[in-house]
DNA sequence: TTGAAAGCGTTACCAA
DNA sequence: TTGGTAACGCTTTCAA
């Protein structure tokens, strides 16, 4: 860039941001042009040179539009807004959620996630109705309420989906069936002969939202067998391992769904340490079939999960954006099933 | 795109989204009432049943202002723009960014994290500053250039903040010192009378831009001691594992620093069951001192690694806001610290 | 081929 | 205490 002067001051405090007016001064031609130009209208047809003249007369100036005032004009935006917040977890998710957002950016949304820690349903909607977003993918870190799907979509919302343990009304709605994956890991338990069968509950924050329904799958695995199920409320920590493992005998369990491969793993090596035989006196299934469950001995069983492909989920986003009258529906999101290894 | 000069409806067969304007022709009075009254403008006395005829007509048609029509009107936004994309992060980052963007919800900033996957640094910078963010902390996804923080300031950014591997000019850089965690780490084994040293390099992508500083830190800390490092390229498999493993002997190794915990437990599994004795043979030492290493036997030795808070940093994005005049300065934005267990 | 002007939803200034 | 009005930066229709 051409700096003719020796000394140029990193924030002058005059230097305004400059708009398609100043480009348009600088080129000399008037804004309409320089909006034609830059959007390269095919309806109107600009010479070569003017072309040019604009185009380095934006690129001298470092001129960049400004996108709350184009879709302010436009009516409407392309943004698809994905709430966040502290919720912990895996690398399934993580991969699902990364290669969501890619495939919105090839279908030319413009996603941005919206940090939402601590806020309440309607107050959270109606943050996020403050930018206009043409779509909103909870992703279950609020529990969006009928009254801010409401709110949305009153504030131009085409589509709201969530994507959550269970469906909310007048969303199109995906259900992550959480209590598959306690149902399968418990009922494959049961048919190897279990009959007590713990079921972890992580005491961390955040987590209720996923142990709930899975405990639940649980207990449903159980009905009508005559095996029983036992919550286990776990810190993930190894003293609180070490003292659900010292209690183990007390409670009489020759099974336990650890919720995910990490608790299981923590607690598996709380029952060998204090000498509960695994998986001869104790059966130990995880879920997530992460790979370091398959480092310890015995081999950690697991629940493997399947994620629905963020691609298909950003299909399903624009569709709904394109065709909003179609309903919202309700379907599964992922689907489980038990990978047996050594534990179990 | 062409279409028919015919004038399609915006929303169709749908309510308009209300604007102030209607709240105000709703509630009987001007739309500058309406916005004394919904902004509690204390220089404006408003009479109470006023107030409450605003009010009410604005909850009646489910009014929520419209972020870009504000912040186009008042020149500016209290957005926080966070690039995010797809690198893999342990917790512990996690828990410290969570930690950030809630202390900067507090300082009353809007967060938005803006999926950048796939995209170069100048091309990055300028998506970002369509969205005229008052501030932007890259946390290192897309190797933000001088030419970009440029175009960021330019485009009315008061506050560049990057928080990577190495400083960025006419940024407040804040810099994770990996070299550090592979110089204590290694530095850590010689002092133990350890040799020639491993350092696991893993081949998944961008991790290179802390498995490279980590690396060079290992061999800055031989540095005239006689020892040697060794890069060990290795993927996140069981098969990589053991396919390393296997060549171990003539390799002549007596210790390996592991990237992190998770790569250290996945070589040190694969050397034990190659029948290499750990530490006795080889040691072994990761990072991030996670809960999961401390279940292995022997327990792994790892760096623990202590993160600025992110209430700090928060602040300090407050400060620069607020002050853009003081220059940028570069600070070290972590320390690291061996935690020596059973494998070293 | 280019330009003038309207208007998107807000808020702040100045009158009434 | 309230209302009219201008302006923020951009796109688009209409007119030249």
């Amino acid at each position: 860039m051409s700096q003719p002067t020796e000394r140029t001051p990193e924030r002058p405090a005059g230097r305004a941001v400059p708009t398609s007016a100043d480009v348009a001064r600088l080129a000399g031609v008037s804004r309409a042009t320089v909006s034609y130009v830059l959007n390269n209208t095919s309806a109107v047809r600009i010479s070569e040179p003017t072309r040019r003249r604009v185009r380095e007369a934006a690129e001298e100036l470092g001129y960049v539009p400004h996108a709350a005032a184009r879709s302010l004009r436009a009516g409407h935006s392309r943004m698809v807004l994905l709430p966040t917040s502290h919720v912990p977890v895996g690398p399934l998710y993580s991969q699902f959620f990364n290669e969501f957002q890619w495939a919105l950016r090839r279908l030319d949304y413009t996603v941005v996630q919206y940090g939402s820690v601590g806020l309440e349903a309607e107050e959270a909607a109606r943050a996020w109705a403050e930018l206009r977003p043409v779509a909103v993918v909870s992703l279950g870190e609020v529990q969006l309420t009928g009254q801010g799907v409401e709110i949305l979509k009153r504030s131009g919302a085409r589509a709201v989906i969530t994507l959550g343990t269970r469906a909310v009304e007048g969303t199109h709605a995906l259900v992550m069936d959480q209590g598959k994956v306690g149902e399968v890991a418990t009922a494959h338990l049961v048919a190897s002969g279990r009959r007590r069968i713990g079921v972890v509950i992580p005491e961390e924050p955040g987590l209720a939202m996923f142990s709930g329904p899975r405990l639940d799958g649980a207990r449903r695995a159980v009905a009508g067998t005559g095996a029983t199920v036992v919550p286990l409320p776990l810190r993930y920590e190894e003293e609180s391992a070490n003292e659900l493992a010292a209690r183990w005998r007390d409670l009489g369990l020759d099974a336990v769904f650890g919720y995910n491969d990490e608790y299981a793993m923590l607690l598996m090596r709380a029952l060998q340490d204090a000498g509960i035989a695994v998986p001869g006196e104790t059966a130990v299934v995880g879920a997530d079939d992460l790979l370091l469950g398959r480092l310890l001995r015995p081999r950690l069983s697991t629940v493997r999960i399947d994620m629905v492909l963020g691609r298909e989920l950003a299909e399903l986003v624009d569709r709904a954006v394109r065709e909003p009258e179609v309903p919202p529906r309700t379907r599964a999101l992922l689907d489980s099933r038990v990978v047996r290894r050594e534990s179990s």
